[in-house]
DNA sequence: CTCTTTATTTATCGTATGATCATTATTTGC
DNA sequence: GCAAATAATGATCATACGATAAATAAAGAG
């Protein structure tokens, strides 16, 4: 098998195999599963946390989509239709087997990959929610009034809601219905009952 | 020291260690911690699986409050103040350092404790939340109509939204504001939104 | 066909883990 | 005080881990 092959083999059954077992998983039950020795692993990557970073790679920063703010803030659609569309896209992107995991794992670690990943979410996903939050339920946009810490906490209980799924799913291993009417119904329920949250928080004190 | 009084210190320390670590911690690190050899470990658990065990007990069946269905149930109080009252008390109980992280990793290394867990928290809060909900909702109650997927999924988004603090802060060590102003704007959106879940699901087929 | 290169394996090192056993230190009953 | 019971330790076993180095198999160039 050539170089390039090999690697891209062991790659994509580490991404398995580390969200199965997390990054304690052991060498040579990998390779076991690659039908390949342990030592070869060492020929493509020189330590097993070389391995366990090139997965980070593979899983989260492929999978982020760099429009996904236009299209929430895109005002040519009603709000609510924009969110659901949004939401929809993330939980195919996000709800996976291998993403959740691996996700928790890294978290449990101590590894800083969930607060760069969720810098990212925030400053390019939450902070336009806000903003087309406000405007739907007509206060004063972001650049006037920053976003305030409960708008931001009250975006967080729809996204937790929606990572939540994967969490029941993939890490409690529990049935969870088919996605699309229940992320249609999370998103629809929350800006019902959002909009109390940004009128208070664009006119009293903050 | 006495034998109760050991195991008791061990206990607990085991506690801190294995939410810390995860289950693959060590028990040489474990002994360290607690000031004695590691063999002694095993004069008061046979095996380092009983240990874990015993943490299980411990920390998840201790802390579960029988009264919790009685609090939401107690209809001479308008049910926002009711609900609110119940997830102030229960993110007493399970937004800590080691009822998170253990709870995870327990579901990441695939023990049925989560499952047994979640069955208890569906049959007894779960669903009287949507038993309280159609009624403040002028829906009929379960009795009549038992509650539909939907609902349940409903009722898993705030669950996820107040849950998922303690992810934030304890696994992926972020700041999280003070949690009963949260809690409570979190409870009181979630019922905003939640009332055309309840009329659908009670009116449309189901 | 041969030589060079390199993908892959076999054998192994140093270390660390869960667990055991014999021994020592400490407490308890009389 | 003294002896029995037991809390606690020191030494160690069998195993398994990540990693290394030498040997082998396979492929490619000329």
């Amino acid at each position: 098998m050539s170089p390039s092959e090999r690697e891209d083999v062991i790659v994509k059954e580490a991404v398995r195999f580390f969200a199965e077992f997390g990054f304690e998983g052991h060498t040579r039950e990998l390779a076991r599963r690659l039908d390949i020795t342990q030592p070869l692993l060492y020929r493509y990557f020189a330590t097993k946390d070389a391995l366990v970073e090139r997965v980070y790679q593979e899983v989260f920063l492929r999978r982020w989509n760099p429009f996904w703010d236009e299209v929430i803030g895109d005002r040519s659609k009603p709000l609510r239709e924009r969110m659901v569309a949004f939401y929809q896209d993330y939980a195919k992107a996000i709800l996976t087997y291998e993403w959740i995991r691996l996700f928790m794992f890294s978290g449990l670690k101590g590894l800083d990959f969930n607060t760069r990943y969720l810098e990212l979410l925030r400053r390019r996903v939450f902070n336009t929610l806000v903003d087309e939050l406000r405007l739907e339920f007509g206060a004063p946009g972001t650049a006037e009034k920053p976003p305030t810490d409960i708008e931001v906490e009250a975006v967080w209980s729809l996204h937790a809601a929606i990572f939540y799924l994967g969490v029941r799913k993939f890490i409690y291993n529990m049935p969870v219905g088919p996605l699309e009417p229940i992320i249609e119904m999370k998103v629809l329920s929350f800006v019902d009952g959002v909009g109390v949250v940004v009128r208070d928080a664009t006119t009293t004190a903050g």
